[in-house]
DNA sequence: CTAATATGTTAGATTAATCTAACAAACGAA
DNA sequence: TTCGTTTGTTAGATTAATCTAACATATTAG
């Protein structure tokens, strides 16, 4: 089907496309790293692949097809993460750079089979939606812990970045999907908060 | 390191290397099913980052440097062969084409810990032994069927090739690698053997 | 030993994916 | 509304991996 290197235009302009439908030209090259012309070239070929609507200094946007080979590709991605994760030991700050090379692979049976072996699981190690063999995906509308106030008992269940950084961090402070948090206070002016969970009766958390 | 395309050329110089040390510039593309001329550059190529040894009309051997990325290729295809089949359940028929992508998956990670989990397996599903990290490889001599003699019982430790076909048809016998076999005739004028073992009594195979 | 066949090389073209330099269009702020 | 900045396009070059056509060298069979 598509190369290595058309997914990965289809998976960035999918993850571009989220709460909006067109993106600039410009954003994808920042994102993907290359050049404008490299993009503006690659566009050209989507196009006429049927993968992305285009018109000369217009936004793009992702056709139906396009959006559906880009979700499969997030689904290669996403059931790698928690297969690595679940049936590997995996922690889940090491399960990204795998799975952006694994989400390539060409082989439905292997995918199905990781699919069938974790019966199905609906969301990644960071609590991201797998999308389904259709390239459907829930979306889930989780609320940012910033939305609640004082006193509120809430549960983690999705991050709304993953970078190994972060994943450090929370590993660190022994947070991971699941843990039941009570906000203690909130300061007022930076919006820094005072969390109490299992083990931990009072940690400080700052906005990033 | 060395890209896909390096790797299936190190790869296949490494597969047509068993038994001598020099092969001919045409046999790799045969077996590469590209032409000569893409050989030529690529064995210039390889020669520049010392993995093959090759002056102008004279066979290309690989020099220890490429023999050992070969062979970490090698085990990083027969590690995955394992995993899919003692992991996840897939016959052994089936895994060739999977772990002809997996093998390019640059993660050392990744493949110790298949490793790990199946506790260091010496041989892949096909009896082939798996090179070690350092890419030594174990070359335990196995004795082809047809060396042995009437009345003999013998074990199936490995299959001298792995065709998908010739798979099946082991399938199809329930014929599988520790099958205790005991040869019951041979067949003078064509080498066809009479074999019995488990649930099979009489079973006749004729030499491919 | 020479001629035919097999094997290997060179030259030059092609495609995909990338780049830089130069130019063009669109947008936004004064 | 015009001009400067941002965004997008064109032209042309580069690299890796491939091809075919033409030629050169080696091997082998009479």
């Amino acid at each position: 089907m598509a190369s290595q290197t058309e997914e990965n235009y289809l998976k960035a302009l999918y993850a571009l496309s989220v709460g909006k439908i067109e993106v600039n030209l410009s954003e994808l090259s920042a994102a993907l790293k290359v050049s404008n012309p490299t993009v503006n070239s690659m566009v050209k070929n989507l196009k006429s692949q049927g993968f992305v609507r285009y018109e000369k200094y217009k936004p793009l946007s992702l056709t139906e097809k396009g959006r559906k080979a880009a979700a499969l590709i997030v689904r290669k991605h996403r059931l790698t993460e928690m297969y690595l994760v679940e049936k590997m030991g995996f922690g889940w700050e090491e399960v990204h750079e795998i799975a952006e090379q694994l989400e390539h692979i060409n082989s439905p049976i292997f995918f199905d089979r990781m699919d069938e072996i974790m019966d199905h699981p609906l969301v990644d190690p960071h609590g991201s939606p797998i999308p389904d063999k259709q390239g459907n995906i829930s979306e889930a509308q989780y609320e940012p812990l910033s939305k609640f106030t004082s006193g509120r008992r809430v549960r983690l269940t999705a991050l709304a970045h993953s970078s190994k950084e972060f994943l450090k961090f929370l590993n660190s402070r022994e947070l991971s999907l699941g843990t039941e948090i009570e906000i203690k206070s909130i300061e007022s002016y930076d919006g820094s908060m005072v969390l109490s969970y299992q083990n931990h009766a009072s940690e400080t958390f700052t906005q990033a």
